[in-house]
DNA sequence: GCTAAATAGTTTGTGCGCAAAATAATGCGT
DNA sequence: ACGCATTATTTTGCGCACAAACTATTTAGC
């Protein structure tokens, strides 16, 4: 059994791993009509759900590392999508709050994750399943603390 | 319907994406063992099946982008832990050789995979499925050229 | 045989991804 | 009030990820 351990096609992470880049891929034409990347893009989809939030919820819904969200923020708001203003109350933390552009552009995304559905040729089953044990295994990952 | 486009719990891309880079953070202090990286720890898995391959062979099994590969390799290289040869029949080719060092490290990698399984809390059922829509997912899109 | 196209691999530039350390402000215990 | 742990965010450094441009070599067409 051993024997089968090294093997790279019983790598479950190489197949989630490929599956996500070509996914990203799939996406970046797309989001070049808003000029977003693909992590600029989850940002701003969280912010367009709600914004006037703190950097630290959305770390959390973004599931970002805060490390890597900081330099996303600030390409967002030199391109005048979104505004970063220290909080009144407790002046460590920053609230986002989407600019008028950034409103405008979320009406040029809406097209966007029709246009992704067509290219990828999963059923609507197969779509969900593989989202959900996507999520299942994000949850019993990160909640092992 | 139309309403739910920009939801990013409606992403299917957010939760593979999140699954992934959270799976890669499970394995990232199993690798530090063998000190590599995942990519890293991938390419060694390709040629511990089979070396004495061109890159391109590589570029084929692993998925990654040659230009993501030129990198890694020459990491490995300094490492010992392969050799790379330009081709006598083509000498735009090059072969990657696993050295001796790298055939010891296999040993030690060995119980990486069942560390890993271990600490992910899916039933072998669900990792399967998963494994296989991902892949599923991977074909369609690298495909559709 | 010579040129043009194709192929293998590298380089360059930008943007993550993240651990670890740093910075700065708040809260807590006594 | 005072120090000390905690919390929010930024910085640093390294390693991908990948498009696009580049180099070097081989193959094909004629």
């Amino acid at each position: 059994m051993s024997r089968n351990n090294l093997k790279l096609e019983n790598q479950i992470c190489h197949s989630l791993y490929s599956a996500t880049n070509a996914l990203i891929r799939v996406y970046r034409p797309l989001l070049e009509k808003v000029d977003l990347t693909y992590p600029q893009y989850l940002v701003m989809l969280a912010l367009w759900q709600e914004d006037q939030v703190m950097i630290k919820n959305l770390v959390e819904r973004t599931r970002f590392d805060a490390g890597t969200l900081t330099p996303i923020l600030k390409r967002l708001q030199s391109k005048g999508l979104i505004d970063l203003v220290k909080s009144a109350d407790d002046s460590r933390q920053k609230e986002v709050t989407v600019t008028e552009a950034g409103r405008v552009l979320a009406e040029v995304a809406e097209s966007i994750p029709d246009a992704l559905t067509c290219q990828i040729e999963l059923t609507l089953e197969e779509a969900v399943a593989l989202k959900q044990l996507s999520e299942k295994l994000y949850h019993t990952i990160t909640s092992v603390n």
